[in-house]
DNA sequence: CATGAATGAGGATTCATTCAT
DNA sequence: TATGAATGAATCCTCATTCAT
């Protein structure tokens, strides 16, 4: 178990370097050799737990969006009114992209860029299934606008991508208050 | 002239090449001999046009960058309503977003990852001044939410981009139909 | 150990092809690739040796002059007569000229251009402390004429480097004879 | 003949321009565009007066070298006494260093690399002919020493060139005084 | 005679990956 | 399992030289 233990930890220091390197750099100016560095392995090492660069890359977008996921559904209760319910997850994704921004800069970054393997990436927005479900309650309930989660999301939810974005390129600054404004936009934007 | 304006064409060429190359393959994938050879053109020859590959890719960022600002801002009169005007550049960008995916894909990528310099990106949404002045006229009449403009931009404007990648991921199709709906639901996120 | 022997082998093997090709075709012509070849590596294994091109020459510069260095004063005594001193180092530099000509000829070639960095050349003549030590003494005693070490050097100690350089472009040859006449004519030259 | 005065005025525009960037970077760092450049003219038109780079480092040292010997001969008479002789010539050389340390400087170089093409330099001390000529006459009357010309060369004249280095690199100050030592000493190690 | 644009060949350096230990 | 050394295949960029004008 000591061994099993070791490996884990390895793993993770190169799941954390991959991030750390990855979101500073961008994937192709961030050598293996210096995330080896970075995780104090050999860069030999990692191919004792990664196929090759790509596989290392698809692995650590999949940890951090699982993450996410869970991050974001973690006090969800499917039971609440859509509204209650709505701005829960919200709140959780606006938290997340504030105090996990290493994580959410590296989600954005693959998310629109070509770093992933197309299959990795195609998912789409699937993976927030409970709030889409949510979204067809609403819907149903004549809530939620009849109209696609594709822009239901890109209305209320990737707003929050790029403001966290923006505050990362030093144009702005997501203050509580500013959180509050954001809210308030998104659900006005996607209720009838 | 003859030769000035093959010099033009050889400047677009490659500024052309890069554009496709870098969208599909990102940056840092696209060695210069590739745009050299997509271009017909020898490697030397890109560095009579450009200093070096970071120079090429500021540039043709700039160049794309200014041709957007200038679609979108083409019809624009900054006399009419607010929702006319608002209207107006909104159905123009989103055009641009349909039409030219090409360029608005690849202003994405420069927009989100670390490919361009700093200075060039840091202008964050500056370059699209008459709206924010829109926006002010919006907010002195009581139309439009007193709210920073960089809520207003992610709201209303930045789902557009989301909804093109979406479509160039083929998750989603970017109808007419769809269309309308992202433009009420963007009206309704940042009015009163 | 055999590790770390097989690496100071791959190192020697470097800076020996660098003397023989440097040599031959000065630094500028002569690729890294070519080094590689010729010391049996790969091009990129010099950089786990050196830091680049610079770094290399530089390394063989300050290994051979050390060498050199070393060679001269291996048999000096510094308790001797002024006249058997110098006898016995201009002897032993005249040596190594002769015996060890792709050193000296690669010391010539670094110290009369622009190849190696400022601050390895700057240090003029004062490896040769022993020698300036022993010039000092003579000139206290009368033996040694009192002018600046840098003109009983050029006198004395660089003609064979002159000598070395035209034998090597078969211009003339360093015959044992032709030593004794060029130890006279330094002796000579420097004594009162 | 304006016409071919311009072209005269072209040519040596090019040597100089060669003498300068030789001088301060080295043949291989010296690019034909940059000589160009410098002489304000096209890469192009360099092929007009020259076959290639080695053809134009070639010429400008023999045309060089040329002017060394002139400027050491002008004042020479063979009439004088050896010791008169010598010594106007050698004074000649140390101006030429001194004052001409642009040609000399060059020269040095040339002499001491892999620059010029053999044919060019294999030409020895050949070119001091007057010289030579005044030595075989001093061995006749017993002034100097009977041992080879290149003994005689390296001890008296090419002393001469490295102090002219060691001046460059600012190792040391040929001034007046130090030049009169040289002489003496120069003197001293030639004759019997 | 003069040129600026164009280029093919080549060179320094990097890096993902492997392999002997 | 873990590694450091080693490398071949790229990649960016430079430069001597040519050629259409």
């Amino acid at each position: 178990m000591a061994k099993l233990q070791k490996s884990i930890d390895k793993r993770n220091a190169l799941i954390k370097s991959t991030i750390e390197l990855v979101n500073n750099n961008g994937f192709h100016a961030t050598p293996m050799s210096k995330i080896a560095k970075m995780a104090n392995v050999s860069p030999a090492t990692i191919y004792l737990y990664f196929e090759n660069k790509q596989d290392l890359v698809n692995q650590t977008y999949l940890e951090v969006k699982s993450n996410y996921t869970a991050f974001v559904f973690e006090t969800y209760d499917k039971d609440t009114s859509v509204k209650t319910g709505f701005e829960l997850i919200w709140r959780r994704i606006a938290d997340f992209n504030r105090t996990e921004c290493e994580y959410s800069f590296f989600l954005h970054q693959c998310n629109n860029t070509q770093i992933i393997d197309e299959p990795s990436r195609k998912e789409g927005i699937r993976h927030l299934q409970p709030l889409l479900d949510l979204w067809k309650r609403g819907k149903q309930g004549g809530v939620i606008k009849p109209i696609s989660d594709y822009i239901l999301y890109a209305c209320s939810i990737n707003p929050l991508s790029f403001l966290m974005m923006a505050q990362k390129q030093d144009q702005f600054q997501l203050t509580e208050e500013q959180v509050e404004d954001a809210f308030l936009t998104a659900w006005d934007s996607i209720t009838l």
